[in-house]
DNA sequence: GCGTGTGGTCATATTAATCTGACTTATTGT
DNA sequence: ACAATAAGTCAGATTAATATGACCACACGC
């Protein structure tokens, strides 16, 4: 892609960035699931049937690349992963929660 | 497309149909810019070089239809087109607000 | 060593968002 | 009458997001 529109890159608006991330289609349900406490990738298939495999997987890793999710290994015995909300996310959550009062 | 999907669609996180309205490439900076006083077509086209035609149309028409941006018909010397924030537009600009204290 | 559960990846479709360039309609200036 | 400005629309191309189905690796029970 030749390096183009590397000013069309660079971000307007602050916000913007952070809005794209949480925008995508699960991400919003992931985090409302996440208040709950932990959950897991084959939890996240069961509670949001609509979803996909991938879209699932690319939704926790974005998340937790932005450090909004925690991935833990869980040795126990069915040894297993879990995701919870990190204190940014819970900081998140705000938002959501600001965003559902301006519905009704 | 036959209907289908019927229920994928109804709402699973009340704030998801908000959020994905905020989410478009220059809707962030269209409210950035109307918090500054009204804007226009063309103005947003100066003012967002990186910008077409026909994305900030159809932002304008989405964020007008959602009750977001008031649009005006200005009759003064060169008639033109006035778009400003209603009072719900006033109100998401908390949500901006919020996000972005959230990346300092 | 075989099947099951968990947590994925990969290549490939399909669908949605955005971009491009040509065109339009109405108003105004010369 | 002619050109310019303002605010778009439209068809078609490109790019990004999401979906589908096959596959993979590891741990565990039997």
């Amino acid at each position: 892609m030749t390096t183009r529109n590397s000013t069309a890159n660079q971000e307007t608006c602050p916000a913007q960035a952070l809005l794209k991330l949480l925008s995508g289609k699960y991400k919003a349900e992931i985090f409302r699931l996440a208040t709950a406490g932990p959950v897991r990738f084959s939890s996240l298939l069961r509670d949001i049937p609509e979803a996909n495999r991938q879209s699932i997987s690319v939704a926790l890793r974005e998340l937790e690349e932005h450090g909004l999710l925690k991935k833990d290994i869980i040795k126990n015995k069915p040894l297993h992963i879990e995701y919870q909300l990190s204190p940014r996310g819970v900081e998140v959550i705000s938002v959501f929660k600001q965003l559902e009062g301006l519905i009704g």
